[in-house]
RNA sequence: GCGCCCGUAGCUCAGUUGGAUAGAGCACGAGCCUUCUAAGCUUGGGGUCACAGGUUCGAAUCCUGUCGGGCGCGCCA
């Protein structure tokens, strides 16, 4: 039980009282009371809004409120000071041993300090990635790889059942355009020269596929219409493609669970019962479409769909579910595939490009008509990482193959870089990287400046050890100073930051959390430039040094904690 | 034309789901630091939270409208 949970019991307690009492009338609504640490830390350790909360239907104003619940909370053993301030708010100041007491905690609990039960077990199946599978990966996709798998972990800490999911676009016409390609690559490696039409993938990854079809083919489909080599050809490429993918991934330390097939998920028959369901609901009929507002586009023909009234649901209009040639349309296969998802899980989360925001609506109507609205799906748009070069853009053209790789950027900058990099911004901002800036050394790199904190805190027990203080017997972690419990306080905000950034599915909040106690831990370390006495290692005073290593430990350990939920390796000392 | 996202210090951005005097880093100003514990430290100025209404004890946060920016807008994926 974190310090805020047993002080909303605490204060639940109180309030019972009052009713009892007859102070506070029966059955109020305390939803809307909270206990949590004030913005401002002048105001105290814990703040509570009850009185402001309960006063208009207890008939009394807040501070009469105030006035009655600050007593019962001073006479707590574990408050030292109760205020009442501003508008209402109960001001609550606790005694020092909460503090040492908690940093024991941190110690004692190690990396699972910061674990909750929130998810309760839920099943959330979060899906990211789902590049398509025609080539390796590029910085585009990184960030929603980084984000996907930061908050998949994010979620694990909080208690949740997480699956990682990919969905793999293997179905549509650009398959059949990526298996031309590795064709004419094919035919290259028999001796052919050849030359890459406009609108096939040109980038040289497909040499090597093409070379092994002509190590395993011969020139058996070189003159053979396309109708018997398409399908042999796609798969395969396909498979490879995926292949050099996870390879990519992996280099990210990112590990799907499943990797779903929208072939497969055409092929089952799933799509056509997804299409029956809704005709059940009677959400599917035969319509036309009117044509689109604004820009006019001339090849524009009315023509009768099949489609899904997601309209009922919030959408702006009407979708198709089936191409007028009869094939599924991918909006129609991906209802098919949120279903397959939602049957596994209790909550979907999508990762998704911001350049898909228009699609959201249809697919969460979808997920809500098919599940009877048991299942939620948040979607989350991640905006573009725009990179640049000691401040100078690099430009990126898809069309001309020289998109900049994510194996490239992890070769120059490494993974926990990129990973940390990817998390410093919220996921629908644009963010800025710069090869220079994410590695430099100084404190306007976040990597570097929470990396450091870390190493810091190693080197300082290296030195210890090297000192010989003595670490044997119980610290006296009383010997601490109010400054110094200033920063288990901050450390002890873990678990709730952990708490509300898998509850807004924002694995951004723990890289500011760890920016701050970074921060904080430098500040509280350079004072003893200033003042020798304040410095951690004081080999002439065992016992307070003691008693600083226990804390320099204890926010050593936070930020690891925070890190392996970004999946970022702390560092042991600085090159 | 419509929808979604966004608009916070000169710049880049946070803001604990509606809390108190809106924060951080850069940049700018002023001191300190010639090594004590590795990449400097301390401190100051800087704001109509785009604008206008509304909701309530209380709004950067929620609602409505306006302005501005990005993305998208029948069968692509």
């Amino acid at each position: 039980m974190t310090l805020y949970a047993r002080f909303a019991a605490h204060l639940d307690a109180i309030l019972d009282a009052l009713e009892a009492e007859g102070q506070l009338p029966g059955g109020l609504d305390r939803k809307a009371v909270a206990v949590e640490p004030p913005r401002d830390a002048s105001h105290g350790d814990l703040a509570t809004n009850a009185a402001m909360v309960l006063a208009k239907r207890a008939g009394t104003n807040p501070r009469a409120l105030a006035g009655l619940i600050a007593p019962k909370l001073e006479a707590l053993d574990e408050v030292s000071g109760v205020e009442v301030a501003g508008p209402g708010f109960i001001n609550i100041r606790l005694v020092p041993e909460i503090w040492q007491e908690e940093l024991r905690t941190i110690l004692s609990e190690g990396e699972d300090y910061g674990r909750s039960q929130l998810g309760a077990g839920t099943r959330v199946n979060v899906e990211y990635v789902s590049a398509n599978p025609t080539g390796p990966m590029h910085m585009g996709h990184c960030r929603g790889a980084v984000v996907g798998d930061a908050l998949a972990s994010l979620l694990e800490h909080a208690g949740y059942a997480v699956t990682r999911e990919y969905y793999v676009n293997d179905a549509g016409g650009q398959v059949d355009v990526l298996a031309r390609s590795a064709w004419l690559r094919y035919r290259e490696a028999l001796g052919e020269t050849i030359e890459i039409p406009e609108g096939l993938y040109p980038g040289d990854y497909l040499v090597p596929v093409g070379q092994a079809f002509a190590a395993e083919f011969g020139d058996r489909y070189v003159a053979a219409p396309e109708e018997e080599w398409l399908a042999l050809f796609r798969t395969r490429t396909v498979a490879a493609m995926l292949d050099m993918i996870r390879a990519d991934l992996a280099l990210l330390g990112i590990h799907h669970d499943v990797f779903a097939s929208e072939a497969e998920v055409q092929g089952s028959g799933a799509a056509d019962r997804v299409l029956e369901t809704l005709r059940e609901k009677g959400l599917i009929y035969q319509g036309v479409l009117e044509a689109p507002k604004g820009e006019t586009s001339e090849d524009w023909e009315p023509v009768e769909l099949t489609l899904f009234r997601s309209t009922r649901f919030g959408d702006d209009q009407d979708r198709p579910m089936k191409k007028s040639s009869g094939s599924w349309t991918y909006f129609g296969a991906d209802a098919a595939y949120h279903l397959q998802k939602a049957d596994a899980a209790d909550q979907l989360i999508n990762i998704w490009g911001a350049d898909h925001a228009g699609t959201v609506k249809r697919v969460q109507a979808a997920v809500t008509a098919l599940t009877d609205g048991r299942v939620d799906l948040d979607v989350k748009l991640v905006q573009m990482v725009r990179l640049f070069r000691a401040g100078e853009p690099i430009k990126m053209s898809k069309r001309a193959g020289n998109f900049v790789t994510l194996a490239d950027v992890v070769r120059e900058v490494g993974k926990d870089v990129v990973r940390f990099m990817m998390l410093t911004r919220r996921a629908d901002a644009p963010l800025d990287f710069d090869f220079a800036k994410v590695v430099e050394a100084s404190k306007d790199n976040p990597v570097f400046y929470v990396q450091y904190a870390h190493a810091r805190v190693r080197s300082l027990h290296r030195r210890a050890a090297e000192a010989g203080v003595d670490l044997t017997g119980t610290p006296d972690l009383s010997l601490l100073d109010d400054e110094e419990l200033a920063l288990v306080k901050l450390a002890a905000q873990f678990p709730r930051v952990v708490e509300s950034a898998a509850q807004a599915h924002e694995p951004h909040r723990i890289a500011f959390y760890l920016s701050d106690l970074a921060a904080a831990l430098h500040a509280q370390w350079n004072k003893g430039n200033d003042d020798p006495a304040k410095r951690f290692l004081l080999v002439q005073n065992e016992k307070l040094t003691r008693a600083r290593l226990e804390l320099a430990s204890a926010i050593g350990q936070i930020v690891r904690n925070g890190l392996a939920i970004m999946g970022v390796a702390a560092a042991e000392e600085m090159q």
